[in-house]
RNA sequence: AGUCCCGUAGCUCAGCUGGUUAGAGCGCUACACUGAUAAUGUAGAGGUCCGCGGUUCAAGUCCGCGCGGGACUACCA
């Protein structure tokens, strides 16, 4: 016959071990999702990791979390998929190989070939897939790894693609340029991240400027002010401008203002040429250019003199100055489109007063706000055009003036804008070239003039520059090449995300955010303030953007590809290896395009040209390459191009950010919508129910997966959303590999087990808090939780093995069990409840908190140490099995419970549990029914009874305890003060319970209220509607009661009360009155709960008492000599005084308790192995036994 | 700089829509209990509930302004 299965300790990690073979075995995880078949889906996203690094501890808290849920509605009966992925493209993955392969961006496709490359890139995301594996399994998580989705396979891409021509369709893609970092020396833009490497930000100091902005005497003026307008038409009146990029103001065509900022006109003298001015900048920046004593000096200045005199004349808003014109500082170019809305003042609300004049210079070219803000105000950008026609900055690549800046004394076309982009050569030969030039200016120059420093002289010169200074701040450098980066327009393709705006803010309300406060704040605000999503990367591992183009040699044709089979469709051609330019290189469809494109331009014939190349098999039509070879990549894919009137199409060059990658996830891991079609429109893969990560996801995937599925299916793509916060190290800190704090999750799982692990980082904190992650805390929860329960279980075991219980008999109705059986059945029922609404509400650490707090407190700590008797004493009565099928359900119905967080032991005990009593027919916890609330067995008032029990129980032995009077001396009588007849019954019915807990004969209760003294004090929840204002003084009025008053209000009902001149009825209802002492007696009182102890020993309770210390003597002896529990003995005590008459008396009790057959008293006991014991302090004697 | 989160005992955390002695566990001290329990019980020590203002009869709780820690975003001229 089986029994149930008996422990010797509780090792988490081998549990695991264990139940993970057994999985494997039985194919659970496979079992959990096809038992569920035809059943309702519950819709589940896995975001993918990157695999190209180690997991961390953190992978183990967000992976919980997910777990947890799909586990959780699986039990439900809900059928959950779960497909793995992962992501594989982006920017880290190529720092990485270019770290390793020692190569920097620029080398590739030079030293080491983009097809290489990429190769390269491929391997090293995957490198540490088998850890991930490992790491996903041994925590528990169940996900198919079998299967999952890959973002650099084919039909991932191919997927994006379709996404991306639907957006295409939809106009809601474009392409415009951006104010991105860039650097000139290495010739390449910046990422963000390349941004905030360390030693990028470096203290340098620069020429900045503060120049005078000549003001225009138009009718807007006149109609301001007509003495300004004076000013201006005498070319007096400035706005003046700070900046400390001197050389972006040949492309200035705005200047930013506050519209709330308070400005000045100040009259006063230009510092350089000492000729009379007015000036206009922001009021609370006047004594950044004035000393204050300058306002009541003579205002007469020569050039030189150290105080400039000035007279505030005029004061004006920000918004006052919106619409002035003014005339273009160096007008070295125009804009080329809406060159008459060009040099205005316009509003921006990034402008302050911190800094320079709250005037802010405006060159929409070289910085992003000024970019944003001239757009919005229909201002210009100073672009020029290039030889090939294309509209460019006056900034090249290189960081050089183009052409057009054409300076001949000051030399600027050509010129670097920072002196760094030299060589010391170049430098050499500006310096003599400016020392001609400038001579007339600068007589004896004596070291190269940077372009800041020259246009800064130029505008002193001119009367322009108000003044000049060196400024140190701190400016980006790019880390590989040391030098100052630019911030410049890019070429970029952008998704109008904005057009959606207002749909993504709406849809967003409907989706469930765990915390809330993610959800509509740094989500929420992030929507409301959404910029266009900018979507290009310059970089070569990625999803390539599949958008070709005709290039600047002729009309505009675009064509954006979804699906592989377009380029069939669509006669798309393919450049083979053997089209090669003069030089022997292979042509790719961007040189292809240039090269047939200017032959176009040149007139010659390019139809015949391109004919040869298709005849001599150097291009092939795209339907002709075996589709093995078909890579969705570069440099594959940038050798595909079209043929339209004569002119290729190539693929723009650009990548697409990773993000759409892996928003595209709800689609792309079907293939869809080239396969699996019903998944995503049948509602059954989309949108998801529940999907977790980490809070640095927010604008990430989140945002991401929001974006598409609001633009693609008009829908959200979550419903539920958790995200959680960090795992930092426990003193919170950031765990680092760098400072050796970083937990490592194989090692913590090894030592402690997935299962505390897990649902340690789920009570301690709700998951959207920052775990401080403690060790000690994983080994509380396993002391506290997990042995609490295990005991329990293995108490069960073992009687039950003693009794062959095996839960055969049929189910005692709970009516017919003992007041303590319905009162932790009830428990259970309220327990499952509160778990099944935690978890519905995504709060897994209030349903962890409870099942362990009825698992410890309840039943180990309560039910089980009182029930402990009925199971080890008498026969295999009804009773018993009540006892047993009591706890046995509890402790199935735990394990159903917990399974979600805890899956390992919680499994074991399950099938340990099932696997005897065969009760239902599945032996996994994850696939069994999830536990049915009894409505009808929760017992309120039966919980209330319980909890006054245990109130009663800890009053009596904190008196014992003042008192001294050890537990296992029994005395007389409790007396108990009885309040009114609901609490006497309360009390009746669980007074065995607490007599038996506390050793006492018998509870007295006391009805004569006189011998009490009571205590009164206001009801304020009550009392606070009805008096409000004159709480205080009623508060003061009840603390005076007596006795007296307190009897009146019992009596009668209520008391009547002067208050602030009127009368009030205090009623029983306001107040609380308990009782706090009987005089007279040793008296405890917690609440409305007050007891009285009897404190006499009369010479019966000393024998009793010496009794059961004999008892408790002997059963150590008993455990100490290795006897079984069952095992019979014989017993002898030594005589000593009050020991006889203490056994004889009691001899009966003590033969039963210590399962002994005999029993003698002796004067002396001659064995040696006779123990001496003491039974309390003073009275020694000596015990034997001996086993029958 | 903006947005969001967090701040309660030495540590980790509760404290629901405001209600008057602010709680639990761990740790510490002492005692007790134990034939499942390295468990548990009782008692003790330990709090300017981050600070300052405000609303209210009443604020740990609501509001405002700060401070400290963290995250994300960001071109500050």
């Amino acid at each position: 016959m089986s029994t149930f299965k008996e422990y010797d300790g509780l090792n988490l990690p081998n549990i695991a071990e264990q139940v993970l073979e057994k999985w494997k075995a039985d194919k659970t995880f496979e079992k959990s999702m096809s038992s569920r078949e035809g059943k309702p889906s519950y819709v589940f996203y896995e975001g993918p990791p990157s695999a190209n690094g180690m997991p961390g501890i953190h992978h183990v808290m967000a992976r919980t979390i997910k777990d947890l849920f799909c586990r959780f509605k699986t039990q439900q009966g809900y059928q959950v998929m779960r497909k793995a992925g992962w992501d594989t493209h982006g920017l880290p993955v190529e720092l990485g190989v270019e770290k390793e392969m020692g190569i920097t961006k620029e080398d590739i496709g030079t030293k080491i070939s983009i097809e290489d490359y990429n190769k390269a890139c491929r391997e090293a995301v995957m490198r540490y897939t088998a850890e991930w594996r490992d790491v996903t399994e041994k925590m528990g998580y169940w996900v198919d790894m079998d299967e999952p989705y890959v973002t650099y396979e084919n039909n991932y891409i191919e997927s994006v693609w379709w996404l991306l021509s639907q957006l295409y369709q939809k106009n809601l893609m474009y392409k415009g340029y951006t104010i991105q970092p860039y650097s000139p020396a290495a010739g390449t833009g910046l990422s963000s991240h390349e941004l905030n490497l360390p030693g990028t930000y470096q203290d340098v100091k620069d020429t900045s400027c503060t120049a005078l902005f000549k003001v225009k005497a138009d009718e807007k003026l006149r109609a301001l002010d007509s003495k300004l307008f004076d000013f201006a038409q005498n070319g007096r009146l400035h706005f003046v401008a700070w900046t400390t990029t001197p050389w972006t103001l040949p492309s200035n065509t705005a200047l930013t203002v506050g519209a709330k900022i308070e400005y000045v006109v100040v009259d006063t003298f230009n510092p350089y040429t000492a000729e009379s001015q007015k000036i206009i900048l922001a009021k609370a920046l006047i004594s950044k250019y004035f000393k204050a004593e300058g306002s009541d000096a003579e205002m007469t200045y020569a050039a030189s003199d150290k105080l400039l005199p000035y007279r505030v004349i005029k004061s004006l808003s920000g918004a006052e100055l919106v619409g002035l014109r003014y005339e273009q500082l160096l007008p070295y170019a125009q804009p080329l489109h809406d060159a008459e809305k060009a040099f205005q003042v316009i509003a921006g609300d990034f402008v302050t007063t911190e800094d320079g004049t709250g005037i802010v210079h405006t060159a929409p070219t070289f910085g992003a706000d000024d970019m944003q803000v001239a757009k919005a105000a229909g201002v210009p950008p100073l672009l020029v055009e290039n030889d090939n026609g294309d509209p460019v900055p006056l900034v090249d690549l290189r960081g050089r003036f183009v052409s057009v800046v054409n300076d001949t004394v000051w030399g600027l076309a050509g010129e670097p804008v920072k002196a760094e982009y030299l060589s010391d050569e170049e430098k050499e030969t500006e310096f003599q070239r400016q020392k001609e030039a400038l001579k007339e200016h600068i007589p004896n120059l004596s070291n190269y003039l940077s372009v800041d420093e020259r246009i800064s002289l130029k505008l002193k010169l001119e009367g322009k520059a108000f003044k000049v200074e060196k400024y140190q701040h701190n400016y980006p450098h790019c880390w590989r090449t040391d030098k100052p980066i630019l911030y410049y327009p890019l070429d970029s393709w952008f998704i109008k995300s904005t057009a959606v705006k207002d749909k993504m803010i709406a849809l967003n309300k409907t989706i469930n955010w765990k915390p809330e406060s993610t959800g509509t704040g740094r989500f929420g605000n992030w929507l409301e303030n959404l910029n266009d999503w900018n979507l290009s990367r310059s970089r070569y591992w990625g999803t390539p953007l599949p958008i070709w183009r005709t290039g600047p040699y002729g009309p505009l044709m675009e064509e954006c590809v979804g699906a592989v089979e377009e380029f069939t469709e669509k006669n798309a051609y393919f450049i083979t290896e053997e089209c090669l330019d003069d030089k022997g290189n292979r042509f790719d469809g961007q040189s292809l395009r240039k090269y047939l494109g200017e032959m176009r331009l040149r007139g010659e014939n390019v139809n015949n040209v391109w004919n040869d190349m298709i005849r001599s098999k150097k291009i092939i039509f795209f339907a002709m390459l075996p589709k093995d070879q078909v890579d969705l990549h570069r440099p594959f894919v940038d050798y595909v191009i079209f043929f339209r009137s004569g002119m290729v199409m190539a693929r723009e060059l650009d990548l697409i950010d990773v993000w759409f990658d892996s928003g595209a996830m709800p689609y792309a891991q079907w293939h869809y919508p080239f396969e699996n079609k019903e998944m995503v429109d049948g509602g059954k893969s989309f949108p998801a129910d529940f999907i977790a990560e980490g809070v640095d996801q927010t604008r990430g995937w989140f945002y991401t997966l929001h974006a598409i599925s609001t633009m693609i299916k008009g829908s959200v793509a979550f419903k539920n959303v958790v995200s959680n916060g960090l795992v930092l190290d426990k003193n919170g800190q950031k765990m680092s590999k760098r400072l050796g704090n970083a937990a490592d999750p194989f090692e913590t799982m090894k030592t402690y087990g997935a299962d505390a692990t897990r649902w340690y980082m789920i009570t301690n904190a709700p998951p959207w808090d920052n775990l401080k992650f403690d060790t000690d805390g994983i080994i509380e929860v396993q002391r506290k939780y997990f042995r609490a329960l295990h005991n329990s279980y293995s108490f069960f075991s073992l009687y039950a093995n003693v009794d062959n219980f095996t839960h055969a008999e049929a189910l005692i109705p709970l009516t017919d069990q003992p007041e303590i059986d319905q009162w932790v059945i009830s428990r259970l029922n309220s327990l499952i409840k509160e778990v099944e609404e935690s978890f519905e509400a995504y709060e897994p650490t209030r349903a962890g908190r409870a099942i362990q707090d009825f698992v410890v407190d309840e039943l180990s700590n309560w039910y089980v140490r009182l029930c402990r008797r009925r199971f080890w004493k008498g026969d295999y009565s009804e009773d018993k099995i009540a006892a047993y099928q009591t706890l046995y359900q509890c402790l199935v119905t735990i394990a159903k419970l917990s399974a979600p967080i805890a899956p390992f032991y919680s499994e074991q005990l399950f099938s340990d549990l099932n696997g005897i009593s065969g009760l239902e027919s599945e032996n996994s916890v994850h696939i069994a029914a999830w536990p049915k609330v009894d409505e009808s067995a929760i017992d309120e008032s039966l919980e209330q009874r319980m909890a006054l029990a245990q109130t009663t129980t800890s009053l009596v032995l904190s008196l014992r305890k003042k008192e001294n009077i050890r537990v296992r001396q029994p005395l007389q009588k409790i007396m108990v003060p009885v309040i009114n007849s609901e609490f006497e019954s309360h009390l009746k019915q669980v007074e065995s319970l607490i007599l038996s807990e506390v050793n006492v004969k018998e509870l007295e209760y006391v009805h004569d209220s006189n011998i009490f003294v009571k205590s009164i004090k206001p009801n304020f929840k009550a009392l606070g509607p009805k008096v409000g204002k004159n709480m205080k003084a009623l508060s003061a009025q009840v603390g005076q009661f007596g006795q007296d008053e307190i009897q009146q209000i019992e009596r009668e009902g209520k008391i009547t009360l002067d208050l602030d001149g009127s009368t009030f009825d205090l009623i029983s209802d306001d107040v609380e009155i308990s009782t706090k002492d009987i005089p007279g007696w040793i008296v405890a009182s917690e609440g409305s709960v007050t007891v009285a102890l009897d404190i006499t020993i009369s010479p019966e309770l000393r024998s009793e008492g010496i009794a059961r210390e004999l008892v408790n003597r002997i059963q150590n002896l008993r455990k100490d000599s290795g006897l079984e529990v069952t095992d019979r003995i014989h017993l002898m005590v030594e005589n000593q005084p009050e020991i006889e008459q203490a056994v004889n008396i009691n001899k009966n009790y003590i033969c039963a308790e210590t399962l002994a057959d005999q029993l003698l008293v002796k004067s002396e006991l001659a064995q040696d192995s006779a123990l001496e014991i003491e039974v309390e302090e003073g009275l020694k004697t000596k015990i034997f036994i001996e086993k029958i």
